[in-house]
DNA sequence: GCTAAATATTGACACTGTCAATTTACATAT
DNA sequence: ATATGTAAATTGACAGTGTCAATATTTAGC
């Protein structure tokens, strides 16, 4: 490569992390198209070559987020140390946790008015929450309460849990303690002790 | 007024009236300053007179829906036919109602990306969520769940529910028959019988 | 009726996404 | 190696946006 190199090399790369990053920085609005071309050092219409339009984009990162995810729990529940009643709860701390270093990434996961659902968006989603269901179908849950149940019950508390405390909502409210005793107590609610 | 009014008389109600138009059938994307201001009749900058900015109206809109759905609740908890049981229950059933009906409005309402919070906002949020911590109050908890803790999950659990539900999150798993059984169910979960 | 305040218009500026036309670099086949 | 086709980046344009300043018009208070 030359030292005023036309072609960039890995533009696309350098995309999604100036775009990562300024998601991180500044929010979604501020991933523009324009902007994440300043950022990588080539002109306003270069990404174009390498993604669609911004939706196009947004919804890399956004699947790329759900894929960084799962790995997460993977490993998490391949730890030794998990017992057999933490597996579940797993699902429900590696949520939050990424929610909580990356607050401007969860709120893209679910931004649906500026992703595409071109499947593999859904794909990387859906892996995650059907890993859920494998682990809550193995547990030994009152007879009056049925897996998909509480996987939805669990989910949905998870996810508004976290929208909560990310925008600050309640925040006298919501625990913000190391170690999130409420968010604890609030599984306890639906999920075997 | 004559009939070439230089002054409109009622714009400003008239662009709550079109933003909300434009928020219920195209999202909050599509309430721009200057489409609002088309669909009132008046030129671009004119709403300055009444909105300081796009964040001004979108956050008075919000606070608007805030007020209404406050109003919704306590309609629900006037009427005789309520129980002791049902009247935790009301809180639920309306904001899922609200949010079914018009999901742009209640996705304008957590958008704190694009909202001001002056004080009002939040007002109107904190009314909503005092009355339903003072019904929880007066509910007959297990003696291990604290009335704090029960809030924060129902409340999470409802709001992540609808998103889900509005989104089209997991089509196929949430329930979408009328009744809402699974909503029951799972809100049965955490909540006396 | 006069003046001040409120309200609406006009015009401008810097952004944005996206497209078409063009230029440059690379890769591959002969 | 050299020609050629393709991929990648540039340039320029267009319509749309929020917001501001300057101007024009209407209304309201005295």
């Amino acid at each position: 490569m030359t030292r005023t190199a036309y072609h960039h090399g890995a533009l696309r790369s350098a995309i999604l992390k100036q775009a990562t990053k300024l998601l991180d920085d500044e929010g979604v609005d501020a991933v523009t198209i324009r902007a994440v071309a300043r950022n990588a050092g080539v002109t306003h219409a270069a990404p174009v070559n390498h993604f669609e339009n911004r939706s196009a984009l947004l919804t890399s990162m956004a699947t790329g987020f759900f894929l960084q995810l799962g790995r997460a729990i993977d490993a998490r529940l391949k730890a030794s140390s998990v017992t057999r009643q933490q597996r579940i709860r797993v699902f429900a701390d590696a949520l939050l946790e990424f929610g909580l270093r990356y607050p401007n990434r969860y709120r893209l996961l679910w931004r649906r008015d500026v992703l595409i659902d071109g499947g593999e968006l859904n794909a990387a989603m859906d892996a995650i929450y059907d890993k859920m269901i494998v682990e809550l179908s193995q547990a030994r849950l009152a007879p009056s309460k049925s897996a998909h149940t509480v996987a939805v019950a669990m989910w949905s508390m998870v996810h508004g849990y976290i929208t909560l405390r990310i925008d600050g909502t309640f925040e006298e409210r919501v625990d913000e303690t190391s170690g999130e005793p409420r968010f604890r107590a609030m599984l306890d609610l639906i999920l075997p002790a």
